[in-house]
DNA sequence: ATTCCCTCTGCAATCGATTGTATAGGCTCT
DNA sequence: AGAGCCTATACAATCGATTGCAGAGGGAAT
């Protein structure tokens, strides 16, 4: 037997308990409406609410009005260290606006992401945050499109209009090649992100135009793309560097997992850091200050990008807005794993 | 002006384009009452529905039926290195069940995990997963409790047939003292987790009795309760347990976190790990291994808990059962922190 | 005093799916 | 062949909040 659950209360107990028609008690409970009802009479009504501990139903709400107070958000691992600070952040703004959200893990899928936008249509949300999102033709991007779903992109960029937060990837990549010149490297390869994804791609640029911009050559070879941002890849794509690039005395990592996956191919290759070899990575991801060496990363902001595209959706959400993309700044964090190259590789081979 | 946005196929739809009545589609549609429906015509709606992309709108079914296919989930921190793993787990497992997970994150505020519970409630959730219960009158707990809200806690333990899924930490926080001990150590001090939280007292309890049961002594003010689980404040309780505890050996932790306090706390009195004291945490959270030195910790098994926790939220969704506390065993991880103590050191003092 | 307008409140329809009840039609059995 | 039963379908009410429309009442203006 089912235990007799408090039917909760309803929009009807309240005007009854006030005195007045379930219309006029839902017009004094709504900041909008509220002037269309007498002053002492919408008193009245919100006492009785409080009194009796009244909130809307948000089913109701949902199907009479069409909006949910719901916001999704598609991410490639909840777990993921550079994307659960955002989230935090964006559900923090979020929910300062009465909105909660919603959160789906397609992983790499991008099939089940779209899927997951239908799923995510079908309970009406009001919007979307898509941190999932590839270069081109993106089957949960279409899906959004189609169903004229508010949505905006985080720490991807997807061209053709849609507003996206992200930080300045190509600046934050040059960021790293310049301190790695400046310690006296000329010679550094590039472990790069996987090439559908706008991170991948953009850092990849950073990297090509800063050592254009320094004088310096990229021997063909000397950028590898890893697979997917993880370490076990980052190894992989190092592994190959090392072996390729003769004199190489700097790896610039497109990301801290693939930075990690460095640091182990270095090991395994006898290769200490940074005495024989430099390394950098990018997002300054939580504990990388402590691992050994410290790793020498840039810094991206990612509360602020969490809270940044929140406000985006929300403005879209209300004010249908057409919000362009936002660049964030991203810094230098100097720490142990760059350092000068070895005697005599500084001058130009 | 807005776009106007693409109207999404409804049950009324799907039934004229099969030549039915709504009810006739609907029963079709769902499997429980699929028998009541002639064979041919089933077949027919389903067709339909599949040719149309039809989705029942969760609104109105949620409004009719009283179920949302929503999971709430209160977390101290959706970015928590803890609970981003166990979150990920149980929403695949929800997902798997056609529920999705709606996660908010009430910080350590208690009145704002009831003010929650209370808005999750009105969104109708089926059930909820708290990790933020603390051991006596949790506000948030008796908020469930008022509404009959099913519910599982996770990684905490709130008395009174709460039903819970916990990793062992009585039997935890043992395995770190006998592996110490099994080291030669004798003289142990705790940094302990925050009061009021079931992890904490049951670790210190579980310090306590490995202690008794290796027939240690613990002398007072050898233990030391950190306010919150964080770096910082592990910072500051090793601090204290330095300065006080003469010839201590080594730090028991409660948490990993805490745990890297402790480093800190080290490091600034010039004591080097392991030679000079042995440290130990508890979680095992990702990238402890990178860190210099490894750290010694607990593995608790945060994937399977979060999958336990879905389990078991869903078995008394469904069928109402009332489950009862979930123990799921740890496991000790050896790593670089904890070694032989300081010679001369071994000897009971 | 009559008309007009304006403010406030009530009425009723609506959103979309589910489900209890009624009924039409076909079948079996005698 | 007729009675009765059973299956498959349709009808209509319902969940709870919102909102266009109508109308009551009061005040002002002529």
């Amino acid at each position: 037997m089912t235990t007799p659950i408090p039917r909760s209360i309803n929009l009807r107990q309240v005007a009854e308990e006030a005195g007045v028609h379930p219309s006029t008690a839902s017009r004094a409970l709504n900041s909008a409406t509220r002037h269309l009802v007498a002053a002492p009479v919408a008193e009245r009504v919100q006492e009785a609410a409080a009194r009796l501990g009244y909130r809307p139903d948000a089913a109701a709400m949902s199907l009479r009005t069409g909006r949910s107070r719901l916001v999704g958000a598609l991410v490639p691992g909840i777990a993921n260290p550079v994307f659960a600070p955002i989230l935090a952040a964006a559900a923090a703004a979020l929910s300062a606006d009465g909105h909660a959200l919603l959160v789906a893990d397609p992983g790499d899928d991008p099939e089940q992401a779209a899927e997951f936008v239908a799923e995510l249509a079908a309970r009406r949300v009001d919007g979307l945050l898509l941190a999932t999102v590839s270069l081109r033709d993106d089957p949960a991007l279409a899906a959004c499109r189609l169903r004229g779903l508010p949505t905006v992109l985080v720490n991807r960029s997807g061209g053709e209009g849609v507003p996206a937060v992200v930080s300045d990837n190509r600046g934050g990549m040059a960021l790293a090649v310049e301190h790695l010149v400046g310690l006296g490297h000329r010679r550094i390869a590039h472990v790069g992100g996987p090439a559908p994804l706008s991170t991948g791609l953009l850092r990849r640029e950073g990297f090509e135009r800063a050592m254009a911009a320094a004088g310096l050559d990229v021997p063909p070879g000397w950028i590898e793309a890893a697979t997917a941002y993880g370490r076990a890849e980052g190894e992989a794509a190092a592994t190959l560097l090392l072996a390729r690039c003769s004199g190489v005395t700097a790896l610039a990592c497109a990301n801290d997992l693939l930075a990690l996956g460095a640091y182990d191919a270095c090991r395994r290759a006898g290769l200490r850091i940074p005495a024989d070899i430099s390394v950098t990575g990018h997002n300054d991801m939580p504990m990388v200050d402590l691992i050994e060496p410290p790793l020498t990363t840039i810094r991206i902001p990612h509360e602020r990008m969490g809270r940044e595209a929140a406000r985006l959706l929300l403005e879209r959400i209300h004010r249908g807005a057409e919000g362009g993309t936002l660049v964030l700044a991203s810094g230098l964090v100097r720490r142990g794993s760059s350092g000068p190259p070895p005697d005599g590789m500084t001058a130009t081979a």
